[in-house]
RNA sequence: GGAGGGAUGGCAGAGCGGACGAAUGCGAGGCUCUUGAAAAGCCUUGGGGUGCAAGCCCCCGGGGGUUCGAAUCCCCCUCCCUCCGCCA
C-alpha cells in the first residue's frame, strides 16, 4: 500500500501521480478525511485509557496502604470512564478500518519516469530485436495451433474435454519442450538467484501482500471449502516468504527463483485472444523476484529484465521491450517493463514477461523490512518479473521454428534438454 | 481426523493478576585499557501509532472475554512439536 504519511505531507502530488493512472480524485479525497477523523478518535481514546491506567495504579497503591474505602471509590470512578472507553474505541476502531479499506484498494504511485497514458495503446517500444521483421510474404504463417495439432504436440480438444477451454494439454514432445523450457531457464538463473519451489494454493493474506485481492478477487480461482487461492503467479507466494520479517541489511538483496503453474480465470477478457495458447487458465512459469534496499531496486529492475531478454535472445525469438504507461501498470507497480516476443504464425506480439518494481508497495502490505545501519527499519522495495511464461514462448518458438516440411526445429539452447534431438517431427 | 505440549525482544530463555515493554545469557553498537588486536570492565540496544515537543497510547502468535488492572485467567482461531490414525 501507499505511504499514508506521505498522502498526509503533500496530497496534492500523490492525488496528481495517483490520476496519472486513473485514480479518482474522490477516492484520495476520502481517505483523507477518513484518515483524519480515525487519528483524531485514536487520540481521544487514548486520552481516556490514560486516566484509567492511572487510576489502576492509585487502586494498587491504596490497596497496598490498607485504604479499602479509596480503593472502592477509584474502581467506581474507573469502571465510569471504561463505559466512554468502550464507547470511543468502537469510533475509533472502525473509523481505523475504513483507512485500512481505502487504503487496501489504493494501486502505488507510479514512478515519474513512467511514461503517461490510459491503456496499452499508450505503452512505449523502447527497443525491439531484430529491428525489423522479415517480410511479411516470407514469413512462417501457420498459426501454432495448426502446428500443434498437425505435430500431436498440442491437444486443445482433449484439455477442453478434462477442464473446459483455454486449459491446454501439451502431448510429447510438445510436454517436453515446456519441461526442458523450465529447466534451461532454471538452469540460467542458477547461481544469482535461489530456487524456491513454492506452494500454489496460498491464504487470503498472500494474495493481499501482492496487491492481487481484495481488488482482483473475479481474476484468482478460490477454492472455499479451503479458503484458498491458486497462484496467478509464483510472485504471491515469494512476496509472503519473510511475511512480518525483519531482515538484516546484508542479506539483502535477496534473489529468489520459482517455477510454479499459475492459474488466471481471465474473467473480464471473455471472447478476447482466446486462440490457442494467446491466453489461457493454466500455464507454467519461471518467475524471478527480488527484495532489497531502496538503492538498489534500480539495478536489480535491471537485472531482472536482462535476464528475461537473455532467456528470449537464446531461444532465438523476435522480441521488443515495452515501457509501461502509468495506466496499464499493475496494481502494486510503480514501473513495468513488459517483453513480448514475435508469434510469425498468427502476426501477433505475446507478453511473455512483466518486470515490475513495486517500490515498498507491497513490502508495506507484507510487513517486510530491513534493519539500516543506524539500526532503523525500513521497508523493503520488491520486484518481480516472470523468466518466462511458457505457454506463449511455446507458441512463439513452434511458429518461428516450423519448416518447409511441417516439422519444428527445436532451438539450440533447449537440443541439451530434449535428448540432443534437433526437431519435432510429426509421429 | 484424534490426543497432548508449545508460540515472549535480532537469537536463546525467565516471568503465570498490580511499579513488566518485560529478568538473564548470547549477539550488536559505543567507551576504557592497548602500538594494534584479543581478553577484561563500563554503558547502550525491540517494534509501532500520535504529537512542534514533553508526553500519551498500542504490541508478549492472531481475535474475543473476565477485571479497577492481563504476558499472566477464560473462549475461539492459526502455526510449530510429539504420539496415534489415514495417505501420494
Amino acid at each position: 500500500m501507499i505511504d499514508i504519511r506521505r498522502l498526509r505531507s503533500e496530497p496534492q502530488i500523490v492525488a496528481a501521480a495517483l490520476a496519472r493512472r486513473g485514480v479518482a480524485n474522490d477516492e484520495v479525497e476520502s481517505l483523507i478525511v477518513a484518515d483524519r477523523r480515525s487519528r483524531e478518535l485514536s487520540a481521544r481514546r487514548d486520552a481516556v485509557r490514560a486516566q484509567v491506567k492511572e487510576i489502576s495504579r492509585q487502586v494498587a497503591a491504596a490497596r497496598r496502604s490498607g485504604d479499602e474505602s479509596l480503593a472502592n471509590e477509584l474502581m467506581a470512578r474507573s469502571r465510569e470512564l471504561n463505559l466512554e472507553e468502550q464507547a470511543l474505541a468502537g469510533e475509533a476502531s472502525a473509523e481505523a478500518g475504513a483507512v485500512e479499506q481505502l487504503l487496501l484498494m489504493i494501486p502505488n504511485v507510479p514512478a515519474p519516469e513512467c511514461p503517461d497514458g490510459s491503456s496499452e495503446l499508450d505503452n512505449v517500444v523502447i527497443r525491439q530485436h531484430p529491428a525489423t521483421l522479415q517480410d511479411p510474404l516470407e514469413r512462417q504463417s501457420v498459426p501454432h495451433w495448426e502446428v500443434g495439432a498437425q505435430l500431436g504436440i498440442l491437444d486443445l480438444e482433449a484439455g477442453a474435454k478434462m477442464s473446459g477451454s483455454m486449459f491446454p494439454l501439451f502431448k510429447g514432445d510438445g510436454a517436453a519442450m515446456l519441461r526442458a523450457l523450465t529447466s534451461f531457464a532454471l538452469d540460467h538463473h542458477r547461481g544469482s538467484f535461489l530456487e524456491i519451489r513454492p506452494p500454489t494454493l496460498v491464504r487470503t493474506d498472500t494474495m493481499m501482500s501482492t496487491g492481487h485481492l481484495p481488488k482482483f478477487a473475479d481474476d484468482a480461482y478460490h477454492l472455499e471449502r479451503d479458503d484458498l487461492w491458486a497462484i496467478p503467479t509464483a510472485e504471491v507466494p515469494l512476496a509472503s516468504m519473510y511475511r512480518g520479517e525483519i531482515l538484516g541489511e546484508g542479506e539483502l538483496p535477496k534473489l529468489l527463483c520459482a517455477a510454479t503453474p499459475c492459474f488466471r480465470r481471465e474473467a473480464g477478457s471473455a471472447g478476447r485472444d482466446t486462440r490457442g495458447l494467446l491466453r489461457v487458465h493454466e500455464f507454467d512459469k519461471v518467475e524471478l523476484f527480488a527484495f532489497c534496499r531502496p538503492e538498489q531496486a534500480s539495478e536489480v529492475h535491471g537485472e531482472i529484465l536482462a535476464r528475461a531478454e537473455s532467456l528470449i535472445s537464446e531461444l532465438g525469438l523476435a522480441y521488443r521491450v515495452l515501457d509501461l504507461c502509468a495506466g496499464d501498470l499493475g496494481a502494486a507497480s510503480a514501473r513495468t517493463f513488459d517483453l513480448e516476443v514475435y508469434a510469425p504464425g498468427c502476426d501477433r506480439w505475446l507478453e511473455v514477461s512483466s518486470v515490475s518494481w513495486c517500490s515498498d508497495y507491497q513490502a508495506r502490505r507484507a510487513n517486510v523490512r530491513y534493519r539500516q545501519d543506524d539500526g532503523r527499519t525500513a521497508f523493503v522495495h520488491t520486484l518481480n518479473g516472470s523468466a518466462l511464461a511458457w505457454a506463449r514462448v511455446w507458441a512463439a518458438i513452434v511458429e518461428t521454428y516450423r519448416q518447409e516440411d511441417g516439422a519444428v526445429a527445436i532451438p539450440a539452447a533447449l537440443r541439451a534438454y530434449m535428448g540432443g534431438r534437433d526437431q519435432i517431427s510429426a509421429s
